[in-house]
DNA sequence: CGAGGAATTGAGAGCTATCAAGTGCAGTGG
DNA sequence: CCACTGCACTTGATAGCTCTCAATTCCTCG
């Protein structure tokens, strides 16, 4: 069958490198960039702009570039012949998807969740790029390490927890990498529907709802319309811990 | 708490690389080694032999050596307070683990199932290794990336399939991963307990084996006391590539 | 104003966990 | 040599949680 190529509106910014004011600046992969490599890495690549919903790549299809999330959020998956879908990590500005590969196809599928910006690097100049500079293959290296811990401790949740516990590891989590990019904030944004939620955490959409309001009645968040307030962190973290043996 | 350092008996092999007959020789790190680098690596490691159930390294633990299973199987899992476990992947020979850190810390624990033997690199001789051979840096990412990938693939089993579905699952892995490593066989020997099974599809030890049950009952599998064989193979797919289409 | 999607909520079915009992086997010791 | 013990595994019955189906509300968009 024929593969679609992701058809978004190209955006190339001239001179003068945007990195400075990116989210993912100091993030994994750019981050043991300085001027010169910056600048390097920066023109290896084109800037691209997706809508809502649009696919980055798909498993399957022949290996295509490397994209780093610069504003917005997409997420990684995966689909099977029923339309049953698993996501296996949101990804925000600084992360980069693209990279598996598998007999020179994509292994998952990318997707835009929110209208997205990508720093979208060709194939064979990112490799390149890293067999010139031992720091920035280390960069990917560390990069792999973070989701690979990310991930693993992801399927701890989806194989251990039960969904009220699911969501609240999954609401901490979102904060705590929030946390770790810099944004104190109280309030959470979810740009991704429940829909979005329910695949990541291998549940329904109407658990996680429950769910949702489970936590809400115990007086654990707050949903202001958009936002939502994690109220009493220690709470679901406790949840999410599996102390069982909490105060009760 | 005191952590304990794993003891078990060092069995260091004199000259004469034994790599030539290490089934993991051609497998990720080791594989665009040549001769004198094969050497290098290997002088900057000790041979290791663990017991079954003995602990390689615990999750939170100073982080110490990297590790490459060469005989035995083993697992890397993470464990909740309440003693729930989530095995994350079965390590075969050829297999490395150990690698990820957090902190300083080891990130996940490392357990033997059967009797062990580890080719046993230091931390920093390992790093540096990889920072003066660039091949050995793309090893390590190539590895890292099949390892996403196997993950990736086994977080979409326990978030997405049910009991059966899961265990058919397993046990195709299983079998896909013997055959990658070039053992053709048709009788599958699962070395591990009900229990490491139900850890790693996130179910339980009696789930397990009624799905075990459930199997053998369709003419799917046939136990033959230690070993299995995968009777319909076509059939344990169409199970887990949840081409729920089937004929029924 | 109507259409459609997202989210919530309710009721009942279905699957898995839990609790409990029984089997088979290997290692121990009388 | 053979009870005895511990462990892995299996099987049954029941409770509990999640899924499924369905209805409703809210909101956005045409």
């Amino acid at each position: 069958m024929p593969y679609s190529l992701p058809n978004p509106s190209l955006h190339t910014v001239p001179r003068l490198l945007p990195c400075a004011a990116c989210p993912g600046r100091s993030t994994n992969l750019c981050r043991p960039l300085a001027g010169k490599l910056q600048a390097e890495l920066f023109d290896l690549g084109t800037r691209q702009r997706w809508v809502a919903r649009e696919p980055l790549f798909r498993a399957g299809d022949p290996l295509g570039p490397v994209f780093k999330i610069t504003e917005g959020i997409a997420s990684v998956s995966r689909t099977f012949a029923n339309g049953q879908r698993q996501i296996l990590r949101f990804l925000l500005p600084g992360d980069v998807c693209g990279y598996l590969s598998e007999d020179g196809r994509y292994s998952f599928d990318g997707e835009a969740i929110t209208e997205v910006v990508t720093c979208t690097f060709p194939r064979a100049g990112f490799e390149a790029f890293a067999a010139r500079n031992p720091d920035f293959g280390e960069a990917i290296r560390l990069e792999m390490s973070a989701v690979l811990l990310e991930v693993g401790r992801h399927m701890t949740a989806v194989g251990q927890l039960e969904a009220l516990e699911r969501v609240a590891d999954f609401l901490l989590g979102l904060w705590t990498t929030f946390e770790a990019r810099g944004l104190h904030i109280r309030a959470l944004r979810l740009p991704m529907t429940r829909a979005d939620i329910a695949d990541y955490l291998g549940m329904r959409v109407e658990t996680v709802s429950r769910a949702f309001t489970g936590l809400r009645r115990r007086g654990l968040i707050e949903a202001d319309g958009e936002t939502l307030v994690l109220v009493d962190a220690k709470g679901l973290a406790a949840l999410c811990d599996t102390e069982r043996s909490a105060p009760t």
